[in-house]
DNA sequence: GTCTATACGATGATAGAC
DNA sequence: GTCTATCATCGTATAGAC
């Protein structure tokens, strides 16, 4: 039940071909979750792509989730690393962008530029990441949750300290709003293509990156009507 | 492949049992759908719920998928038609909220009047489109597209109109970011109670949208550095 | 400890009788 | 239209080989 990871991130020499079977299923697995979704992939493919055995999955993993959960924590665990590195890098001084955009950059680049470009099964974590937030079921809530909460909260109240006019709920309410936003950007829906008749995609980080800055900044500054 | 729907809406005298095994389908599955998702509930459970045949579903709607999708268009029918019904009545005049404003609550009451409080099988409508929303398989994102598409573009063009001094493109970025709010809001991803140490919850409807409607309008005003 | 082969119950889908 | 019977496939579990 409790198996350990510890030292799955050891790697042979081969550089294109990871010689551990965790981490082939993994890779393999990232690869098609991402691809088409939790339920459209069988534990046979997934197995067959990675050249190992169909029990192999539940015994190094204990389940098909299980195996999400693990995927999932070890691609989260970098994005919020660059967070807080991001965040201990935020300060004011002249010439620097405004400390609540210094903040937000520090928060959404490393989801962007860690979840969507980065390697082959890099490129469609944000899609993953999508999906589990909006779940109802209590395990992946539960995921996504114990991934990325600490690093949430040191931004919340980072930024609640920064906008001292805006009251503190009002600020977790539009913190919500961010994460929307955030999730369904990375997710890249299509449905900015499929309302502007294909002249925009997501793909762009800096672009989509710049455009949410400007979004976001507004709408937590917005005035609020008791002061 | 196309069963016409179109005498679903005929209902029997007894008001509590739809006398319809089309009807009963449908309603059973909007029910146990929105519950557990999609994967969480078998076609096993919907038809004894419903009290049909097991291959009463494959015979009517062709597959599980389809019968998701009828559920889907079924309900979001009205959600459009009270967008283009608010839609039409917003106009500028003293006394009246901006127009950026009108036509944002005339876009997002409907969503989330219709969409999350409506009845047992209401309720949970919002997180079903949002499982939809980040999904990727193209089945899905077609549904979506169909359903809402429409009402969307004639909002879109509304809003680039309010909004001569904002480009074009940028509009459409920020509303590509209002219906990731929207969206995940609706989940009601359970996020902001994780956050806010549970004080937070989306479950009253007024005060979402007057949150959002704040955040939203700021957000689509905000300055843009060329023009 | 790892890995393999194989079997089990349940699922979505389908064919054909009524 | 509605049924029963059946199918391939799914995730999972386990016995046993290295």
């Amino acid at each position: 039940m409790d198996h350990s990871f510890a030292e799955a991130d050891r790697r042979d020499a081969a550089p294109d071909m990871p010689a551990r079977t965790i981490d082939r299923i993994l890779s393999a697995a990232a690869r098609l979750f991402a691809a088409r979704g939790m339920a459209g992939v069988g534990l046979r493919e997934i197995t067959a792509e990675a050249g190992v055995n169909l029990a192999a999955v539940n015994y190094h993993f204990g389940s098909k989730e299980k195996l999400l959960e693990a995927l999932f924590l070890r691609r989260a665990q970098p994005i919020t690393a660059e967070r807080m590195r991001l965040l201990a890098l935020c300060a004011e001084g002249p010439g620097r962008p405004p400390m609540l955009e210094q903040l937000l950059e520090a928060f959404l680049r490393p989801a962007f530029s860690l979840g969507l470009e980065a390697g082959v099964d890099g490129a469609t974590f944000g899609r993953l990441r999508a999906r589990l937030a909006v779940e109802s079921e209590e395990l992946y809530r539960r995921i996504l949750a114990q991934a990325f909460n600490p690093s949430t909260r040191a931004f919340l109240e980072a930024i609640v300290q920064t906008l001292p006019e805006v009251p503190r709920a009002e600020v977790e309410w539009r913190f919500h709003f961010m994460l929307g936003t955030m999730i369904y950007t990375m997710a890249d829906s299509g449905r900015i293509q499929s309302i502007t008749d294909g002249r925009f995609g997501t793909c762009d980080v800096e672009t989509a990156l710049a455009k949410l800055l400007r979004f976001l900044g507004a709408g937590f500054r917005a005035a609020t009507p008791d002061g």
